[in-house]
DNA sequence: GCCAACGTTGGC
DNA sequence: GCCAACGTTGGC
């Protein structure tokens, strides 16, 4: 069981947008990251709690709690010559992407990058190292670090 | 829209 | 396999 933040941006697919998905799930598309997709290969597991983040708005900030309920499979858009994902190195006897499945679990009070970075108890968060990562690891501690700053716990 | 940080690519 | 150039990400 391990806990990870997955990001997004909420113009392009919102924990909204997931809440309102069939039967609230939806499978992860377009990470084009060699260190995610190996989370998400290697590491990821069905039962894995998720929180949400949206970037590139407004206010950033983890906004949301999912929870991983299909293990990796490949993402077809590698294959689709329309899609903006579309990887003419990838093949489908060996596919270089791929992605999990997630359900909706509940929105959170947000917590903001900046309250995060405020927050001299989280020091292994890899959002404040200005990681560019869009699928990174959190452990426990500071899952429930972030739990508790969001008013829940 | 700017810019810093980082990842990827490609020449050698 | 190094490293410079280039592209992308994402906060501000």
């Amino acid at each position: 069981m391990a806990y990870w933040l997955f990001k997004t941006e909420p113009d392009a697919f919102s924990i909204d947008d997931l809440k309102n998905a069939p039967e609230q799930q939806t499978f992860w598309e377009g990470i084009r990251n060699y260190q995610a997709r190996n989370f998400l290969r290697d590491e990821v597991k069905v039962g894995d709690s998720v929180f949400i983040y949206h970037s590139s708005c407004k206010v950033p900030a983890v906004v949301g709690i999912a929870k991983v309920v299909k293990a990796a499979e490949p993402d077809p858009h590698q294959f689709d010559l329309s899609s903006d994902y579309y990887d003419a190195k990838s093949s489908t006897d060996s596919p270089r992407w791929v992605g999990v499945t997630l359900a909706y679990e509940q929105h959170l009070r947000p917590v903001t990058l900046q309250a995060i970075k405020a927050n001299t108890a989280l020091t292994e968060l890899a959002l404040k190292k200005g990681g560019r990562l869009s699928i990174m690891p959190i452990i426990e501690p500071e899952w429930q670090i972030i739990l508790e700053m969001s008013g829940q716990s």
